[in-house]
DNA sequence: TCTGGGGTCCTAGGACCC
DNA sequence: TCTGGGGTCCTAGGACCC
């Protein structure tokens, strides 16, 4: 399906500096002045902090420097969490097909709600002012004719502003833009950019799609030169499930046992399994991730034969994948542990197979729907949407396997 | 600047299958 | 004995994003 909006209705969403705006929010001593959340690595910065040059993923230390004043909080996460439901229930009141993002951003869609709830514009701007009012957040909202377009322009409309780029402005819009705009450019593909004299939006869209690939690579360049010339066929997708749970826990640069590793590998198994378990998925692909004494990194993965969320199957894999690193790990040191479940599928398939698909009755479906809501909680829903809507991707399974 | 924690997607080679 | 043409799945690593 190539979805193309003849006119701007695709919403991008995205909460302003979030996690340090929520603290903003709730101690009113930190309105107005730089604030980072800390302390280490900054997670956030807020607007006053950023004016000094503050970044998130930046180190603390640097920070400091660059900020002396800033006022530096722990983070609440669970506070994030509850603020972040709170606008999302907003946003998915204000259209059929919003697309969740991350914790602090979404894609709607709001084709065909000229007639209910106004222009695209008027639904931007009463989201931002009913976040504002009932939240006490920042909201910035881009609206455009693609969602790499809409997520430029919310960009730009930062801070706790509003840009709507009309139908046919487009190119207008980013071609004085630097590459670095561009979902998918970090430093590696700007700086190869650069290497070829090409810094902006417009240079790149001059650009035969051959020729970028040849810069690039074959599917970056290819969706490079589309989005440069605002192709984007990406539809806007309803709660879109995660692909992958993980967890992991730097170490510092002090030695660790065979049995303090362990324990490290325990927690985190644990963590992941835990929140399988939550959201009713199964994995059947265990990462082994390291991060050695000389911060290079590593993975190992396995794929076991049948997907699980039990603690103990992948527990035995992560030991296994540990225990042939051993030596390794001895002779570089290890900075950093993680494990990751990938080639994640609904754990609720027993269910879908209950439904009644030959059928076509609505009530009974309507039934069925509400029945894995009651045993498996909101999240297997969007699963069961997807293969109402006929979604080929997802997994199937066949009446004969397990499970 | 000595380094968090959570993710996504792509590439490339190898094993294996018909 | 040598080899075509089509494919899937797995593993490891890299770039990128918030």
């Amino acid at each position: 399906v190539f979805v193309s909006a003849a006119v701007a209705s695709i919403l991008h969403a995205d909460l302003d500096a979030f996690f340090a705006s929520v603290e903003q929010r709730d101690d009113p001593q930190l309105r107005g002045r730089p604030v980072i959340v800390g302390p280490g690595v900054v997670l956030a910065a807020s607007y006053e902090a950023r004016a000094f040059g503050v970044r998130s993923a930046m180190g603390g230390r640097r920070a400091h420097e660059l900020c002396p004043d800033a006022i530096v909080v722990a983070p609440r996460f669970s506070t994030y969490v509850r603020a972040s439901r709170a606008v999302f229930a907003i946003l998915d009141a204000a259209a059929p097909t919003v697309e969740h993002v991350s914790i602090d951003e979404a894609f709607l869609d709001v084709r065909g709600l000229e007639a209910i709830s106004g222009s695209p514009a008027e639904i931007a701007r009463r989201l931002r002012a009913r976040v504002r009012q009932e939240v006490g957040l920042p909201l910035s909202v881009g609206v455009a004719t693609t969602k790499h377009l809409a997520k430029v322009a919310s960009g730009a409309a930062k801070p706790d502003g509003l840009l709507v780029i009309a139908a046919g402005d487009e190119q207008a819009f980013l071609h004085p833009l630097p590459v670095q705009r561009l979902w998918g450019v970090g430093a590696a593909t700007a700086q190869r950019l650069r290497a070829h004299g090409i810094v902006t939006v417009g240079q790149l869209a001059a650009l035969p799609e051959e020729l970028v690939m040849g810069m690039v690579g074959r599917a970056a360049g290819r969706r490079l030169h589309a989005l440069a010339h605002n192709r984007d066929p990406r539809p806007v997708r309803a709660g879109r499930g995660r692909r992958s749970v993980g967890s992991q826990r730097a170490l510092g640069r002090g030695r660790r046992s065979p049995e303090a590793l362990d324990a490290v590998a325990i927690a985190l198994v644990d963590r992941v399994t835990r929140r399988m378990r939550a959201g009713a998925r199964l994995g059947r692909t265990v990462v082994l991730r390291l991060r050695f004494g000389d911060f290079s990194r590593a993975s190992r993965s396995r794929t076991m034969a049948r997907p699980t969320a039990a603690t103990a199957p992948i527990l035995t894999v992560v030991r296994s994948l540990l225990a042939a690193e051993r030596e390794t790990i001895e002779r570089r040191g290890l900075t950093l542990l993680g494990v990751t479940v990938t080639n994640l599928e609904s754990s609720v398939t027993g269910a879908q197979l209950e439904l009644p698909l030959d059928g076509h009755d609505p009530a009974a479906l309507d039934t069925t729907v509400d029945a894995i809501r009651d045993r498996f909680g909101t999240s297997a829903i969007s699963r069961a949407r997807l293969l109402q809507a006929g979604d080929r991707a997802a997994p199937w399974r066949q009446p004969g396997d397990e499970g």
